[in-house]
DNA sequence: TTTTATTGTATACAATATAATACAATTAAG
DNA sequence: CTTAATTGTATTATATTGTATACAATAAAA
């Protein structure tokens, strides 16, 4: 029985080009939403049903799906979301270490003052939501946003796409571990006083250190259960 | 009357998939090559004829590397090569800086030794290679693809191939400046050696310094000639 | 202004990809 | 071993794309 896999809304439909990149593009979102978790299955019947499409497209999608590393076609059992095994996601945590620390310094060096305000003012509403992970972990996502918009890098843009959809395989936030989110406002905090300060060695220390530290959370909560 | 872009070999003849996917491949080469430089108008006959094919797949051609960002489409006056603006040029070395100190750092965490005494060697003939800058660009190439290697991170080469087709934009060697070669090669060498220590933040500040230093050779070539 | 070079647009036909369907092969469960 | 569920394969018709060609529109040069 298929569980409930859809999206309240405009469903369904996608006919942008075709429905080979329809099927496509829903089911990165469906991953990148966790509505598949990593190791699960994913039957070409269930998605053709749901999109109401033939097996055939699907197919498509799933060899797309797979040049893009988020599942994994075996031979006679199909589709996996692909799941990062530690290593992996040692590598990850240490680019987006890099990442965010560059963003942070950039920032530093160029944002403007309306950006840093929008900053402090996503933080008030971070400490307002305490509670629901789901709005935090929200904010926070418009936080990184914000911080890559104001480092005014297109190239540090570009590099930081290059990770997105692996960086979707664990996107299950580490917002659900008790003080998480509390701890993570904090070191968000002293980054964007190091912004306003204008120090961007600073800035992309605290950074780094915020990243180490959801490494850390995140390993904890895929490895040591 | 077409100048010489054609190679010398087993040219003309593309067929993995499309004709229009050939000629984008066949165009993206000469401009990496240099054989077309920023700036210069690129004639869809002129390709036509040079690659044995209607305009038609050259203006498919033209629209892929409009969004590779590689050519500027204007109309009425077609395709231009890209240049670069002076912030583009200095965003561009920023993220290098970045990256190339990353792998530098990350290389003098993993090395093997068998890397390490390829890079050695690699400068040894660069020394050798005196006088000759389109061997010693070469040697050069080399090096740094050898360094990203040694840094074991499969997310750190995404991230830098999403910004080689905007390098490939300015590809015209600094190693013609008179006296950069032998300069670069010291600065190589204190980056190897600092690898070889295993000194990661050492790797990474010289390599931070050699992108500096790069830098400015550029911008000297480019922008106050 | 007239001419020429060059790009944009339209058309026609062939080639290929897409999508649905039916059926065979394989695995896993009973 | 048999059966049920699921994926791989093959076959079709249809839609789309690729390609070449001819012609109109535009801009730059004479």
């Amino acid at each position: 029985m298929p569980k409930n896999k859809e999206k309240p809304a405009e469903n369904k439909l996608n006919f942008e080009t075709s429905l080979g990149e329809g099927v496509h593009s829903q089911l990165k979102d469906a991953i990148r939403e966790g509505r598949y978790s990593p190791g699960e299955r994913i039957r070409e019947a269930e998605v053709a049903v749901w999109l109401n499409v033939s097996r055939t497209p699907v197919r498509e999608a799933f060899r797309r799906l797979q040049s893009d590393g988020l599942i994994i076609l075996t031979p006679w059992r199909g589709a996996q979301v692909a799941e990062l095994d530690r290593n992996q996601v040692v590598e990850l945590y240490a680019m987006r270490r890099v990442l965010e620390g560059t963003a942070a310094g950039f920032a530093a060096l160029h944002a403007t003052d309306a950006e840093i305000d929008y900053l402090f003012e996503l933080l008030r509403q971070d400490e307002i939501a305490k509670g629901d992970p789901a709005v935090q972990a929200n904010l926070n996502r418009l936080f990184h946003e914000t911080l890559y918009a104001a480092a005014r890098n297109r190239y540090l843009l570009k590099a930081s796409n290059a990770l997105a959809d692996s960086l979707a395989l664990l996107r299950s936030t580490t917002y659900e571990i008790p003080g998480r989110p509390d701890t993570a406002r904090q070191e968000h905090l002293l980054i964007v006083n190091a912004i306003k300060e204008g120090n961007s060695d600073k800035a992309d220390l605290f950074a780094r250190a915020h990243i180490e530290k959801a490494t850390q959370a995140r390993l904890a909560l895929l490895f040591e259960e």
